[in-house]
DNA sequence: CCAGAATGGAACTCCAACGTTCCAATTCTG
DNA sequence: CAGAATTGGAACGTTGGAGTTCCATTCTGG
């Protein structure tokens, strides 16, 4: 329960998040190898691929929805909060780059997925948004454009920041500017 | 030669541009089934699943290739020529997401799964940054960017804005003044 | 209208990954 | 230290998709 049952659980979920993040169909004994773990080991902590994938997600999602929590984006002005989110939402890179390429995840995809009806996240995806409709009201933000539109953007530069990152393309202490300028700006010169 | 085997080819590569661009592990029989053709036309045409993504990968660069091209960023101000390629870019949606998931592009290296984001054509893509520079030099774009950086942002919000119209979230027609405005301004009021 | 091309269905073989079981070696834990 | 728990390796059986072959049917073009 407690001693190496957590860590090795953990081991798993963090390298299936960054194996299965880079090639979702990555197979099931990459994994276990790049957990440091034997794949016998790892069918006993996750009998199947299927549940394997359920745990993935929801250890992500959790991780996410805590750096959302974090960045406290309730609080202050929206520009200072929106760059506190961008911050926190790229040291969980690896997390949403996972998120971004699961099916079920705001499940609109796929062949199968019956009820799955869950969004990215649940509660921070709320809070996101509300967060935008507090920085259009305050006119920070430009009202010309959906909320929705502007999460959409918000998690497409972050994502294309953290696998810049990835691909050494960008240093990590680089991307968290990068994406908050042209987020704010875009391309036009300030 | 020309007949019936050319409006197959051409059918089976849309096709497999389409599912395969929604799910790149789709089956090969899923594909058959819609580009309305048995399964052994399909392997008649493509003998292995190899050789049917390598054709897909060559037709969707040959189309969204034409497409820049066809947009002519190398006359008129770089503002216009950018809001040109926008609009380009999104007529050809369903090759660019198919691309956008497929790891051969950029990353050639052996069997194990190369990088997953890349830049979808070698030809295009320099045009491509060579237009940003443009931009640049004039004063029309911000040059505290990277040509790539402005590049990456380019694609994610235009796969952003395709994907949006796919879901049912965006209208056709709405994607690209909402695609260039976001791009040219950010979030910030206008 | 007819010969040849093109197609699709059925019935195979092959194979890689999945999932399971058993057991010996190692590591915790009281 | 002894017993329990945890682990990993080997060797299975199972499964689903890939790829092949054969043949009857439909379509195309001269």
């Amino acid at each position: 329960m407690s001693g190496p049952r957590e860590r090795t659980r953990a081991a798993i979920l963090e390298a299936s998040a960054v194996v299965l993040g880079r090639n979702h169909d990555a197979t099931l004994p990459a994994v276990a190898e790049a957990a440091g773990v034997g794949r016998t080991t790892l069918h006993r902590y996750f009998p199947d691929r299927e549940s394997l994938l359920s745990a993935t997600t929801a250890d992500s999602l959790a991780a996410v929805e805590q750096a959302v929590t974090d960045a406290a984006i309730e609080d202050g002005s929206p520009v200072d909060a929106m760059r506190r989110l961008v911050a926190a939402m790229v040291s969980v890179g690896d997390r949403l780059i996972y998120l971004f390429g699961d099916p079920r995840v705001l499940g609109v995809d796929d062949d199968d997925c019956p009820d799955e009806d869950a969004q990215p996240e649940p509660s921070a995806d709320q809070r996101v948004i509300q967060m935008i409709k507090r920085g259009q009201a305050e006119g920070a933000f430009d009202d010309q454009l959906t909320p929705d539109w502007i999460q959409q953007t918000l998690w497409a530069l972050v994502y294309t920041g953290c696998e810049a990152v990835r691909n050494g393309e960008l240093t990590r202490h680089a991307v968290v500017p990068m994406v908050t300028r042209t987020l704010e700006g875009g391309i036009r010169p300030a």
